[in-house]
DNA sequence: CACTATATTCAACAACTGTTGAATTTACAA
DNA sequence: TTGTAAATTCAACAGTTGTTGAATATAGTG
């Protein structure tokens, strides 16, 4: 029973609903009628707004991909010129822990834990990741390799990829660090999560890619 | 198009063609009839085997599930008494990457795939993790406590979750490093894969939660 | 052989799927 | 008001879904 949405907008509540819905069950785990029901809206009005199916979970994945990934290069230009610092650069890349606060959107939430199934799915991620991300993500790398002078480039791209997994399984919020901590911890506190990371990444970092 | 099986049984070819069909799309993205016409099978076959298709999920899960944990139980019984090195907690957790060649069944790259699915899944997660993996889940814990007795538990457990996600991202095998490096890097080169992780994980948990 | 349990197929069910075209309502400009 | 385009609903389609009960085949036992 997804959440009440105060979108008064039909247009809009559906693309919340759908955003909320597709993060907790995937593509296939959920119905144009599903979706439609929960945001109290007749079935074919998806259609009408959004296409197919398909169509309409490309539009939802799309609407925060590009904000996320210009704020990104934001981040990155915000040092112009200078080389940046390792630290600088995992920053950058775990921008999407921030941004759920950083805007008072409550929908990042369920969209981060979508992203969270597109990165970690063999069919989305070729296509939907590299269309959107791919550019950033290769200037990123560059930084990596300018920052770790001494790695060769299968370590940073692997060192790279743990980066993702880790970034991943927090995006996905799946409760599992609250149950196996007995609650000490919660999946939904990105701070302390982008904190403990960012040091534990850069560390990971320097002992496999150099000094 | 699944990989043609050699396997003549018709029940475990069921299994065998679930595996793969399940890691590939997911619970939802899979009809049993798909399974059944790839596994050249009857659709009503599956059913007498196995019963609902949530119970041909659970048997595709647990039958390789339980050898799973036990092998990572005698990894972590092999140092029996002496307290662990972080490097042998570490390598027991990873033990899925050496699974696959391990043994010679090609089907554990499909099963490794659907454990990272399980993994990222908030659905999943709950309902299957837990039953099979949480008692040597908590064991592996508490040797990370000794090994890092410095450590407050918040810390542990948030990088025992970077170290899953870590994981988890491996096992997908999703193919992203593989273009993101322009075929440098393969998703399916789990000893390179391991061979880094262990340093990388190691140094993160030394720096958050070392001496 | 006959008997029996297991394995496998066939045929069908009701429910649900994505999608569409036509009908209706709403919003808004002239 | 009237006219018009956008928004929304209604009703229906053909195909697919999981599941089941009865019918048939197969294998193994006496």
């Amino acid at each position: 029973m997804p959440a009440k949405h105060s979108e008064t907008n039909k247009k809009d509540r559906i693309l919340d609903v759908a955003e909320e819905l597709f993060a907790l069950h995937g593509y296939d785990g959920v119905s144009i009628r599903q979706i439609a029901s929960a945001a109290e809206v007749d079935v074919a009005l998806a259609n009408y707004h959004y296409g197919k199916k398909l169509e309409l979970f490309h539009a939802v994945f799309d609407r925060r991909a590009q904000l996320l990934s210009d704020t990104r290069q934001e981040v990155l230009r915000g040092y112009e010129g200078k080389t940046l610092s390792l630290e600088q650069i995992i920053e950058a890349f775990l921008l999407p822990l921030k941004m759920a606060q950083k805007t008072g959107d409550p929908g990042w939430r369920n969209y981060l834990s979508l992203l969270a199934y597109v990165m970690t799915s063999p069919v989305w991620n070729k296509e939907l990741l590299a269309k959107v991300f791919d550019k950033r993500v290769h200037e990123l790398i560059d930084g990596l390799k300018k920052a770790l002078p001494h790695a060769n480039d299968e370590k940073i791209h692997w060192c790279y990829q743990y980066m993702s997994g880790t970034l991943a399984l927090t995006l996905a919020q799946t409760g599992r660090i609250d149950r196996l901590s007995d609650n000490q911890c919660s999946s939904t506190d990105f701070d302390t999560a982008y904190e403990l990371m960012v040091p534990f990444l850069a560390a990971g970092f320097r002992e496999v890619c150099g000094k």
